[in-house]
DNA sequence: CGCGCTCCCTGGCCGC
DNA sequence: TGCGGCCAGGGAGCGC
């Protein structure tokens, strides 16, 4: 599911109704996600305030007001937003958060390929085993032709998969990689090695583009995904080639084409993506 | 170490 | 309607 787009949009909406906010009540339902959560989960939570809400990566990553963090990630299917006090608990519910100013935030994740981890006060952020070496964000200033390329340099797999390893970058996914792509005019088969230099001073101003857009929509709503506040993204609108396959391209005309590349489809206009 | 593949899990859709 | 097969936005872990 969601991509960088997706993740700061829900940051963005959970920070409005958690940021200033005490913990009252949190409530573990299912307590293996991806992986276990950690020990007295939500012991370790009630009664704390939250001090800020952030992205990194596709990571939701929210500090309390001892030091200790609070990251979570969506996964797949994952979605943490707003829901109304004393519902129904829907089927996938798997934690709820109660403010002190009666909110509750929903994380429900179907596949659970989502998750959720403490870490404790004084332990920095990006020791974390699933946050350390991750790459530079790509909205960031110090992502950039020069950075991408050096980060390209003596790969030997397409570029299609190179953009996908959080190492190079963090926070593209299956998506944004193809609509950047495609935007640049790169083609997902090349050799990653081959695209730094020029290309990778024409990829990047694209792959900011395509994020921001997306973020200025809400996101992308294919299937699950949905904003803090449960409404829908609608960037998917804004699409070029991603789920296109055989439509025409909105360049040239042709039909996209969709390959598989690692296991994962890929959708590219092979006229216009040398 | 780098790379490619498989698998984790559930649900929606398509074809029969 | 029902069932099997296939596919899905991520990424850890394994084998080579």
């Amino acid at each position: 599911m969601p991509e960088l787009p997706e993740v700061e949009t829900v940051c963005r909406g959970l920070a409005v109704r958690l940021e200033g906010r005490r913990l009252a009540r949190v409530l573990a339902r299912r307590k293996n996600l991806r992986f276990p959560l950690p020990k007295d989960f939500a012991g370790r939570l009630t009664g704390r305030t939250v001090r800020t809400v952030r992205r990194r990566a596709k990571y939701i990553v929210i500090e309390l007001d001892d030091g200790a963090v609070l990251l979570a990630h969506l996964g797949m299917s994952g979605r943490m937003y707003a829901a109304p006090l004393g519902r129904e608990a829907e089927k996938h519910d798997h934690v709820e958060f109660e403010t002190d100013d009666g909110t509750l935030i929903v994380f429900n994740d179907a596949r659970r390929f989502g998750m959720m981890d403490l870490i404790a006060p004084g332990h920095a952020l990006e020791d974390h085993k699933l946050l350390r070496g991750l790459g530079p964000e790509p909205l960031g200033n110090e992502f950039s032709g020069p950075v991408l390329s050096a980060a390209l340099a003596g790969k030997k797999t397409p570029i299609k998969a190179a953009l996908l390893d959080q190492r190079v970058v963090a926070g593209l996914g299956n998506i944004y990689v193809s609509e950047a792509l495609f935007r640049a005019g790169i083609s997902p088969r090349r050799l990653a090695a081959s695209v730094a230099g020029a290309r990778a001073e024409r990829l990047v101003p694209e792959i900011k583009n395509v994020l921001t857009e997306s973020i200025a929509a809400g996101g992308s709503s294919l299937r699950d995904y949905v904003q803090a506040d449960g409404e829908l993204g609608f960037f998917q609108d804004g699409f070029r080639v991603y789920g296109r396959k055989g439509l025409p391209c909105p360049a040239c005309a042709r039909p996209v084409r969709q390959i598989v590349q690692s296991g994962r489809s890929t959708f590219f206009c092979g006229h216009c993506q040398g």
